[in-house]
RNA sequence: GGAGAGGUUGCCGAGUGGCUUAAGGCGCACGCCUGCUAAGCGUGUGUGGGGAAACUCACCGAGGGUUCGAAUCCCUCCCUCUCCGCCA
């Protein structure tokens, strides 16, 4: 969430940035909200105090031996009055905390205003492939190898799960085993954080309140599952002060992700491309504020590493402020060639949240001007379903076969083809 | 799941109804002193909200309740530790 103090000084720029987000919250409910709450905090305020001083009137009178008869029954009646402001202030609390939850996060000075058709396309790697045969989508090709059963998983979980088995579930563990190796590399440390969570630590990151409906919950114990490790790993910190002189934190953690795609049935939905359950290596890094855009560049090109080291042809895209999620500042894609589908498909986002996560999770540190929220980015590295299709897709034989990109071979038992 | 013990402002820790604007210690910061990184002395040191400011309000795991008044009494819940049970 934004900062109180902020929203107050700069309500034009907090309308226009929501217009930009194509948000639909109610800016200006928010706006009245926050003004009757202070209105009615600072009555309560001056009753309190004076409940203050005329309980200390009460405990002197005590400890004197003089009567206190008077001063009672003066607070019995200020003590009536301020039971009743109280529930005022409390409700006008709740009703401008509720909007204030809602109020997206701003976009960065450098992100293009409009929507999906204004994202751009900021640079591109490797050649996309012009194969002299039909190359098959991954549906057909995984079924005829034997390494996908989309029909077992549907009979069991119904649409948009998937069932990997044999060389295809052996592929996907490759991966998640490279990606992780390779981030290590570039110094990040290995978590395993919890995937299951709850209320707060989903409003930490900024999925709640706004995603409700596209989060798989436990109602009897409260507890949601996470749509990405991003909720787990960065609430890792959740309403703690970090070490400023060990900043920045960098971790890497493998997960499930659990998403129900409320809204967005009937598009994507062929073989893995869109699914509510899916594996991704994710990235999460706590910085110092003012070095976050540089380690957006630095994040989204540890992203981008594993792409080239598959030998993916991909490129970067930069959201447009319509396609920004709710807590992002400034964010690109990547999206990978999948041959056979014969489109770009997203396999990770990379993200700079700026302070808009660390507010709302109390993730602070003691920097040289006193404490400050830190500012936290987090970039998938990568999002297993679609790099399996790419890879199934690109490296496709003639022969139906799919080749296995080189740096996998170790992971695989030196196995070169599947098939 | 059962029994017991706990949860206090960075850490330790005092505190069973008003003298707590939460003692004291540690740590940390600044200063003093000392002829040299020790000891000692002094001052300061939480978070959030409201206010232009002076200042003020809240926060003792969370939420309710009793009371003129709650860290302190009562209820519910959460978490941690020990033991038992169950279990991948």
């Amino acid at each position: 969430m934004l900062d109180r103090k902020f929203l107050r000084e700069n309500r034009e720029l907090v309308t226009a940035a929501v217009a930009a987000k194509r948000d639909t919250v109610d800016v200006g409910a928010y706006y009245s909200a926050d003004g009757e709450r202070r209105a009615c905090l600072q009555e309560f305020e001056e009753l309190q105090a004076e409940a203050n001083r005329a309980n200390k009137a009460i405990a002197a009178g005590r400890k004197s031996g003089a009567d206190t008869g008077a001063d009672i029954a003066r607070m019995k009646e200020i003590s009536v009055r301020l039971k009743d402001l109280r529930q005022q202030a409390d409700a006008a609390e709740a009703a401008a905390e509720t909007l204030y939850l809602r109020l997206p996060n701003v976009p960065h000075a450098s992100v293009r205003t409009g929507g999906e058709q204004d994202n751009t396309v900021v640079r591109t790697w490797g050649e996309i492939p012009a194969p002299a045969f039909a190359v098959k989508p991954h549906w057909d090709l995984g079924a005829e190898l034997g390494i996908m059963d989309l029909e077992a998983a549907a009979r069991m979980s119904g649409s948009g799960f998937t069932l990997l088995t044999g060389q295809g579930a052996r592929l996907e563990r490759a991966l998640i085993n490279f990606m992780l190796d390779v981030h290590l590399e570039q110094g990040y440390v290995e978590v395993n954080a919890p995937y299951l969570v709850n209320r707060d630590a989903m409003t930490g990151t900024g999925q709640l309140p706004k995603m409700e409906e596209d989060m798989y919950a436990c109602p009897l114990d409260g507890l949601y599952l996470i749509p990405t490790a991003e909720v787990s790993v960065t609430n890792m910190h959740r309403q703690s002060t970090l070490d400023w002189e060990r900043l920045p934190l960098k971790y890497v953690a493998f997960s499930p992700c659990f998403r129900r795609e409320a809204g967005a049935a009937g598009k994507d939905t062929r073989g893995l491309l869109r699914v509510h359950q899916f594996h991704k290596v994710e990235m999460v890094q706590f910085v110092r504020p003012g070095t976050s855009y540089e380690t957006l560049e630095t994040l989204t090109d540890d992203a981008e590493e594993i792409l080239r080291r598959l030998g993916l042809p991909y490129r970067v895209v930069a959201l447009a402020s319509g396609d920004l999620s709710f807590a992002a500042a400034k964010c690109y894609d990547l999206e990978a060639w999948a041959a056979g589908v014969g489109k770009w498909l997203e396999v990770s986002s990379c993200s700079n949240f700026e302070d808009f996560q660390a507010r709302r999770a109390g993730i602070r540190a003691k920097g040289p001007d006193g404490a400050v929220f830190v500012h936290t980015l987090n970039g998938s590295g990568l999002a297993l379903p679609r790099v399996l299709v790419a890879i199934l897709e690109n490296y496709q034989t003639p022969d139906g076969r799919v080749r296995v990109p080189e740096v996998l071979r170790p992971y695989l038992g030196g196995l070169e083809h599947l098939g």
